[in-house]
DNA sequence: TTGATATGATCTATATATCGATCATTATGG
DNA sequence: CCATAATGATCGATATATAGATCATATCAA
């Protein structure tokens, strides 16, 4: 992924001081990214792909939405909260 | 992203503590993953999504090996650091 | 209905990420 | 080739996320 972003960078020509400038953050964080450090803020990685105009979820862009859309239909039906089974099942014999 | 998450979970009848547990996280860390808060670790969050079984890159996800390695082959060939136009163009006259 | 359990929300102490500066190295444009 | 700018790496101070505990509420199973 931080490769990815990387590549994006490059090619649009940005330096990684113009970048994290852009995204609001420092240059040091932007190196951590790119070389794929998974302690940073999941909310800034995705700034960074999309200021490079990075296709998360690419060819499925639009599944994305639809997705999401059934993610909430189906949490509507749902148990709202997941109970575990009474260990109690009968063992007497 | 969160929600997708959440979805994963109650279908596959986890409780919260119980996937916390399974990804090393707190209940709590769960809770602000699950409401969508940018500011987690974004391995954290991939980890969450491989336990519930999302595809991230779903209809994809040959495309993110595809994509990678053109990202490795681009990056070796593309300059390797970004260099900006000097300003001094001719502005004599 | 009721009793038990999952979830939501909040607090404090602690661990840790982030910034900003700095130095060394590398690579490009001229 | 050389000067300059970009990148890589490191450090201390500070801000902030995280764990863990606790309380309240909602919700399911029996």
């Amino acid at each position: 992924m931080g490769q990815m972003i990387r590549l994006g960078r490059t090619e649009r020509k940005f330096t990684a001081q113009d970048l994290a400038d852009r995204a609001g953050i420092s240059r040091g964080m932007l190196q951590r990214i790119e070389k794929g450090d998974p302690k940073c803020e999941i909310g800034v990685v995705f700034e960074l792909a999309a200021l490079v105009g990075m296709k998360l979820f690419d060819a499925e862009a639009s599944s994305l939405a639809r997705h999401l859309k059934q993610a909430e239909d189906k949490l509507a039906l749902l148990p709202k909260s997941v109970r575990k089974p009474t260990k109690a099942v009968d063992d007497e014999f």
